[in-house]
DNA sequence: CTCGATTGTCTAGCACTGCTAGAATTGTGC
DNA sequence: GCACAATTCTAGCAGTGCTAGACAATCGAG
């Protein structure tokens, strides 16, 4: 009876321990070397008791994504508050810059290796928030344009600088320039 | 003496045969498909070939991804070629986009897998080539802004909607929209 | 034309990967 | 205490990137 609960809770308990040390391990030392293997050691289970909870290592890397995008949410929601009145896009994409580079594999986990999160209708709750977060700063700015186009486009540049960033390939010595003139086009 | 230059002629054509290889297989079924094994099938050599040609796997990919840029710059050079005054950056938007859709495993290669490739002050000169014809387009329209920079962030937007758009993460039914806003925010 | 030497290529194998069937162990309810 | 059920582990498969050493083909010298 009771401990029907009790194992359900350790087994959610155990389900976190996978993600976090996926996530360690990655921001440590890169996706490609979170191997089955290695996990199932630094949980202290074998390989098996991995894949009774994930489908595959595809599944793991995507609820690292997954778990990435709420804290993105998050750091949104936070940039949002803590802003000055009109600072707001400003916050935002500093946030969105900030996590990218403090949060560089959870960032590749969301944005070019997670392959089962469904993003069309039947999104998950969790990456709709996210998109609202970014509607609720770029929608009072969209003017007479349509709102959700224009926080598409805009999210799109933010991504753009940040990914591109990212990888060195944009010169790092104009980064404050391309910030204001990301903050000239869009907050006008 | 002659036989010396027809050997380093069929290694060289040997070189873009696999890079061909490779890039078709990756077109068809994915990167994830292209092994060494089913490479060195395909050109009907052994695999310790392929590794007398590029240092591994990652620098056939690195191949690919050099040969996509030159083919890119091209393609914005046609964009550019054939617009109509005052259309180059929507045609150069058009030509970015649809290289993202025509050609994903090499967009893929180009700024997903690519690893080996210098970006910085030392960058092939290919690369150098590509961005210049960006910079042709978007600093006649800087204004008072740094033209480079101003390049960078309208690169960036762009490739935020090629990139984004590419695995089901914005609207299809907004794409025109987002177009148009992209025009009107970095065009006027 | 013949014969070593050099160059090129291939066979076979290593260490690793994701993943899984079946054995072994643990804990549960009677 | 015991049969049963759930859980975990051992062992192994097929496939990966990569490479050492055997083999074959080509070349230059006599």
């Amino acid at each position: 009876m009771a401990t029907q609960q009790r194992r359900e809770r350790e087994r959610a308990q155990r389900e976190t321990l996978i993600v976090n040390a996926a996530r360690e391990m990655a921001e440590a030392d890169g996706w490609a070397s979170v191997t089955v293997r290695k996990l199932a050691d630094r949980i202290e289970y074998s390989q098996p008791v991995l894949y009774s909870h994930f489908a595959g290592r595809g599944a793991i890397v995507d609820a690292v994504a997954l778990q990435g995008i709420a804290e993105l949410t998050e750091v949104f929601r936070a940039a949002r508050a803590g802003a000055a009145p009109g600072g707001e896009l400003a916050a935002l994409a500093q946030a969105y810059l900030d996590f990218s580079v403090g949060s560089p594999a959870v960032f590749e986990a969301i944005f070019t290796l997670a392959e089962g999160l469904p993003f069309g209708v039947d999104a998950p709750e969790v990456l709709k928030a996210a998109f609202a977060e970014l509607f609720a700063v770029f929608a009072p700015l969209a003017g007479d344009r349509d709102p959700e186009a224009f926080t598409e486009v805009g999210w799109a540049a933010l991504h753009g600088l940040a990914a591109l960033g990212r990888d060195g390939r944009l010169r790092p010595d104009l980064l404050e320039q391309r910030l204001e003139i990301f903050l000239g086009l869009f907050a006008a």
